[in-house]
DNA sequence: ATATGTAATGTAATAACATAACATACGAGA
DNA sequence: TCTCGTATGTTATGTTATTACATTACATAT
């Protein structure tokens, strides 16, 4: 398992990501673990760098915020698609194989050299909408 | 021309990002329009607010930062893609309706209402990658 | 055991991004 | 004129992220 090879405190800030379930902007998460000794915004930051560089956790651009890889480590067939629900904030997140492809061919014509993608859907899941 | 509707700093912040040919942070803005009489962050970020509603601007959530459409005033035939070169800051707008249609039929299987989409792809522009 | 090197962590200060709250101006219609 | 909505101005505050530097923990070499 990839989370053996985790420090203490990225740990700490993994579990707490994977507990809520859910979004936490990286202020909410120092708050969650002040109990357990955290004090600085840096010491989340760190964390999250490197959860993220291991696809353990994703950052959502456009709400500030890390989630836990829906997947475990995330080895998506192309990127990662995240659905956000504006109502009641809750995230799936899937991957869509035929998307990539057709970004990356998009891009490929005018020689852009594709590193990082990013497909953030915002809007109002079933539930939500059924209200 | 929709520009004509455009409030006095609607018109200023507007000028500014096209003449700019390139994303600007608020606070760029801000100091680019400071001789122009600007003082605050609001200032800016309402002007923002209504030129991003009308599609005359859109904001780059993975750089918090703020670009003219490329195409004038927005009427893509589905979402718009960023292409955004981390070396010189160029971004590329294009439409990718394909794209649109794919994740739109991922998201409604779920019974997700989708209202925005955010597409940006990060990586290097020919131009860098050939040096 | 002692020294050295390196990765991780701790801490404070500050930068960068964004909004709240309230005051004022000003034109379009009753 | 009066009133209402919209735009603007101003100050303060809230939120997110990074810089800079000090310390600790641990592995390895002498
Ligand atoms: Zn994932
Ligand atoms: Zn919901
Ligand atoms: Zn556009
Ligand atoms: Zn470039």
């Amino acid at each position: 398992m990839i989370e053996s090879k985790l420090t203490k405190n990225q740990s700490m800030v993994h579990t707490c990501l994977t507990q809520e379930n859910g979004p936490m902007t990286a202020y909410a998460i120092l708050d969650a673990l002040r109990e357990k000794g955290f004090r600085a915004p840096l010491q989340v930051y760190r964390a999250l760098e490197k959860l993220t560089e291991l696809k353990l956790v994703h950052r959502l651009e456009s709400m500030s915020a890390f989630v836990a890889c829906q997947h475990g480590t995330c080895e998506h067939s192309g990127a990662a698609v995240f659905a956000i629900c504006d109502t009641c904030g809750t995230v799936a997140e899937f991957a869509a194989a035929d998307v990539s492809k057709s970004l990356e061919s998009h891009v490929k014509e005018n020689g852009f050299v594709l590193k990082k993608t990013t497909i953030e859907l915002r809007g109002e899941c079933r539930q939500c909408y059924a209200v």
